[in-house]
RNA sequence: GCCGGUGUGGCGAAAUGGCAGACGCACAGGACUUAAAAUCCUGGGACCUUAAAAAGUCGUGCGGGUUCAAGUCCCGCCACCGGCACCA
């Protein structure tokens, strides 16, 4: 790269426009009753200046990305991608006249600088500010338009303040069930009062803190050792930490849990009303996991005790032939025979061993051990034998099944290794299919007891009767199950924002939590020299014995909240940043979410959050709609997902493979305006594509070529001699050296230029509603080449040509932009607020058209005909075609196909 | 195993059911130059013919089908990528 010539001066162009756009505030987005400055761009292109009302405002436009993590290492090529898909978006959007909202912060708590802190001793709010400046420098040299007045970060107490009253507002709330909605705890506890006057204290406690959206709960919980911390459900993938691939152990703890599964079918419903992509909605699916079936109770041979059971099946209860309970279910010892407990006990000892792969991942082979005891199935009487297996996990359904082998899989394999009967009782559509394990719909046989006969009914017919027999008869009833668990929302870390929450010992001596007013935050995390958790395996927020305990004998949770919490909720942080009364303004919240997309217009970001932060922000957001805070259900309206840049070996990039190229790189040799160029010009937004130098170079020609058509040869010469001999603390000045080629000049654009512009708007404007960046790229590259062929060129043409470049490669169309301000012709002095130029349709139209003339589907010639030629005429011209006419000689015309304006097709044998 | 996505020249890719390969990279030839770089012009899917061309045949992962016409729609496979995975 070194080798080849310079194209053009990016190196002072770049700098030159970020300075003036920085100065300019150039994009900065305003909010109902800000102060316009008369003199912003923003002011002039839409007339409004002095505080502005919601209503004297241009329609909005939020377009967001997903806030970085600012690690050591900086920024790759692969970073910038969304932020430029996003960021050429907001420039079009502005163009168009919209209010654009386009903001950047840093999802600034984490495990690095803790790790950092614990090895160095260094204070994480240190490395944390270190790696934002050089994410900050980085992400500036690019040239997005950000309106950095709203940036934030996630450390900042500021912010986190409102992620603790976020939690609080949670901790207050509890979901009513008839309402479908959350509502605040106070009416929970005004109806127990009610219901239950005079309920003891701490009674009436325990009922409240088992409705809060935010709980404590003694539940098995994901520990990593390595980490010192529990993690999420979300946070394990394949039993290893999904932070820095750690084995982690289940193990009960007493933790903060936020009740998400409350949200489970608002959550999967809504997805419905946001435009997202098909894959992204079926992941979150998936991860809610609804499932329809019925609860059905079996009672225990000679015990009073009944076991309920989850099935999807209930049409094949005639073929359960045994029971299996999870054997962490808590009626095992109860129902364990005498000469049973020792195999039961042992067996027990072994699967709370076993590590969550081995539990899943190695065992292959089913497991268990009978438990002596007998269950009797309701619809025909029969003893069953009732077992424990760990393939029946304690977490899901009721933590006990009622095993069918004939139709289940699973329960067909433990059948067969442990010689269970196994009864068929759905017949398969194809009579000749193999029942043995068949889980498909059918029709039911051998399904026929004292009161009920499904007999001859087809599985969903099956389902809908026995339901509602076993409703009648008080045994079961149907009900829906999810996968989803409750999110896991505390962390034995120091780097995170700490729970507003204080531990209290009542009068008889038991230990309680209550919330911290609103008053009391933000509560900073203390100072401390030594973050290691403590010798005694507690947080490492205990050590400041001095912080944890308060003067009024009330102790501070050592906890903090994940990542997450702050990730939530910063997109409306944005609305209204500086907003020190409330997380965000009344109107502000208004004016920017509500409209005609609600909630963010679009949102760029990888596939690595779809279970994650996309949840979590969704739930958050729920609550927070429903509580009256935000006005829209669903946060975030059009998502897309950027696909990864993989390295020039088209592998995945990453330290150890070498393959890592860094933006500053591409940004020295070549320019930002190149950079993002080539980003977008990859290909398709949402695919994985491998990055190329040669490719980068391509289009940093591109840009070449550009300069070259708007400027003159000679001054740029006397421009290069110049800059060899001054300082070059001048050299910017130098610019103006560059004079505007001779052939652009004020006169009337010539029909063909007109069409070549013409094509190119309508081209890249109909690309970027698409978020096609690649062909709307290429379109520009046609307009250059041909453009680069025309003697005279008219301004105005080539003023509409950079506002459609601007978007991409916003620094070079500013500098030939503010060169071509010398003729007088463009509309407005400031590019960025230019108005987009309208497709004219009636320019397009042709003379004559080219037809392409097939006989029985193969292209044998293309014809010139007149536009406005009928179809009789278009046919006449291609069987007078010299090149048509003899290969139909010795053949006899079927048909003729004429598709208007279009082709010809000749059907002849 | 289940769900989702992708498969087109040497490479990145493009094509409302209507001329497959736009645009770009790499490559080759030419112009400019003492020379190189840069720039500008030209060429290009494969095969077969040919001095060169024209003409012809084949061609969008594989096998079928619908249609005047299929990269595109339908049926059945294969490969790769991503997600979920004993969820009853």
């Amino acid at each position: 790269m070194s080798s080849s010539r310079r194209q053009y001066p990016f190196h002072l162009i770049e700098p030159k426009w970020q300075k003036i756009w920085d100065e300019r505030e150039a994009f900065r987005a305003f909010n109902p009753g800000d102060e316009i400055p008369p003199t912003h761009p923003f002011a002039l292109r839409h007339k409004v200046s002095g505080k502005v009302s919601a209503a004297q405002l241009p329609p909005k436009f939020y377009i967001l990305d997903m806030f970085p993590y600012p690690s050591g290492s900086g920024l790759h090529v692969g970073h910038p991608e969304g932020y430029t898909a996003t960021d050429i978006l907001a420039r079009y959007k502005r163009a168009r006249g919209f209010n654009v909202l386009h903001p950047m912060g840093w999802d600034a708590f984490g495990l690095p600088a803790e790790q950092f802190a614990i090895n160095t001793g260094q204070h994480p709010r240190k490395t944390t500010e270190e790696n934002i400046a050089t994410f900050k420098r980085q992400i500036k040299s690019l040239g997005f338009s950000y309106d950095w007045s709203r940036e934030i970060a996630t450390t900042d107490p500021d912010y986190f303040k409102w992620s603790q009253w976020i939690f609080l507002k949670l901790y207050n709330s509890y979901f009513d069930k008839e309402k479908n909605s959350a509502r605040p705890i106070a009416e929970l506890i005004e109806n127990r009062k009610l219901q239950i006057p005079n309920e003891p204290e701490s009674s009436l406690r325990a009922f409240v803190d088992s409705h809060r959206l935010a709980y404590i709960g003694q539940v098995p919980v994901w520990w990593c050792e390595e980490l010192g911390t529990v993690l999420a459900n979300e946070e394990v993938v394949d039993g290893k930490s999904e932070r820095g691939n750690f084995p982690v152990v289940r193990k009960p703890m007493q933790q903060w849990l936020l009740r998400i599964t409350a949200y489970a079918e608002k959550l999967l419903q809504d997805l419905d009303i946001i435009n997202w992509t098909d894959s992204l909605k079926e992941m979150q699916r998936n991860w809610i996991g609804r499932s329809e079936g019925a609860e059905v109770d079996f009672q225990v041979a000679g015990s009073s005790e009944k076991i309920r059971v989850f099935t999807t099946r209930p049409d094949t209860l005639f073929g359960a032939t045994y029971m299996v309970l999870a054997p962490e279910h808590k009626l095992v010892n109860e129902i364990t025979t005498a000469d049973q407990r020792d195999a039961v006990a042992k067996y027990k000892g072994e699967v709370a061993n076993k590590s969550d792969l081995e539990r899943t991942e190695l065992a292959k082979e089913k497991t268990g051990v009978f438990t002596g005891a007998y269950a009797i199935n309701p619809v025909n009487q029969e003893k069953i034998p009732i077992w424990i297996a760990d393939y029946v996990l304690a977490s899901y359904g009721t933590g006990a099944i009622m095993a069918v082998p004939a139709h289940d899989t699973r329960d067909f394999e433990f059948a067969t290794k442990f010689n269970l009967p196994v009864v068929q009782v759905v017949q398969p559509p194809d009579a000749k299919m193999d029942w043995h394990g068949f889980v498909g719909d059918g029709v039911s046989i051998n399904s026929s007891g004292p009161n009920i006969s499904l007999n001859g009914l087809s599985t969903a017919e099956a389902k809908k009767k026995i339901t509602e027999w076993l409703e009648s008869k008080g045994l079961g009833k149907r009900t829906i199950n999810y996968k989803l668990r409750d999110w896991l929302f505390s962390r034995q870390r120091y780097w995170g924002e700490p729970f507003p929450v204080v531990w209290k010992r009542s009068t008889n001596g038991t230990l309680y939590h209550e919330a911290l007013p609103d008053s009391a935050l933000p509560v900073l995390p203390p100072e401390l020299k030594d973050y290691k958790p403590t010798a005694t395996g507690e947080p490492p927020l205990a050590r400041a014995k001095d912080w944890v305990n308060l003067p009024d004998g009330s102790q501070r949770e050592t906890n903090t909240m994940p990542q997450w919490a702050g990730s939530c909720w910063y997109y409306l942080r944005y609305l209204d940043s500086k907003n020190p009364n409330a997380f965000v303004g009344k109107e502000a919240e208004h004016y920017w979410m509500s409209g005609k997309s609600a909630g963010v217009d679009l949102y760029v970001g990888g596939t690595e959050h779809a279970v994650l932060h996309l949840l979590y922000a969704r739930f958050w957001h729920k609550i927070l709609f429903d509580l009256g805070f935000v006005s829209t259900p669903e946060p975030f309206f059009k998502l897309v997902n950027q696909g990864m840049v993989l390295g020039e070996d088209n592998q995945k990039m990453s330290k150890s493979r070498g393959n890592v190229i860094p933006v500053d790189v591409p940004v020295r040799d070549v320019g930002t305006d190149a950079l993002r160029l080539y980003e977008m010009f990859m290909g398709p937004l949402e695919m994985v594509k491998p990055w190329s130098t040669r490719g980068v170079e391509g289009v940093y020609r591109f840009l070449g070529r550009v300069w070259r058509l708007f400027v003159d040869e000679k001054s740029e010469t006397e421009f290069e001699q110049a800059e060899t001999t001054t300082d070059p603390n001048k050299h910017s000045e130098l610019l103006k050296l560059v004079r505007l080629d001779a052939a652009i000049t004020d006169v009337a654009p010539t029909a063909p230029q007109l069409k070549t512009l013409h094509a190119c708007i309508k081209k890249v404007t109909e690309d970027l509603e698409g978020l096609r960046f690649n062909t709307a790229i290429s379109a520009l590259m046609v307009f250059v080449n041909e453009a680069m062929t025309w003697e005279t060129k008219p301004a105005a043409v080539m003023a509409d040509f950079l506002i459609l470049l601007h978007p991409f490669a916003p620094h070079l169309a500013e500098e030939l932009w503010e060169k071509l301000s010398a003729i007088g012709k463009q509309p407005s002095a400031n590019l960025a607020y230019s108005p987009w130029p309208e497709f004219d349709p009636a320019l397009l139209v042709e003379n004559e058209i080219e037809i392409p003339v097939q006989i029985n589907g193969k292209l044998r010639d293309v014809i010139k005909v007149p536009a406005d030629a009928d179809n009789a005429a278009i046919q006449a011209a291609a069987l007078a075609s010299e090149k048509i006419k003899p290969l139909l000689e010795s053949k006899s015309i079927k048909k003729v196909i004429v598709v208007p304006k279009k082709l010809v097709n000749i059907v002849a044998s």
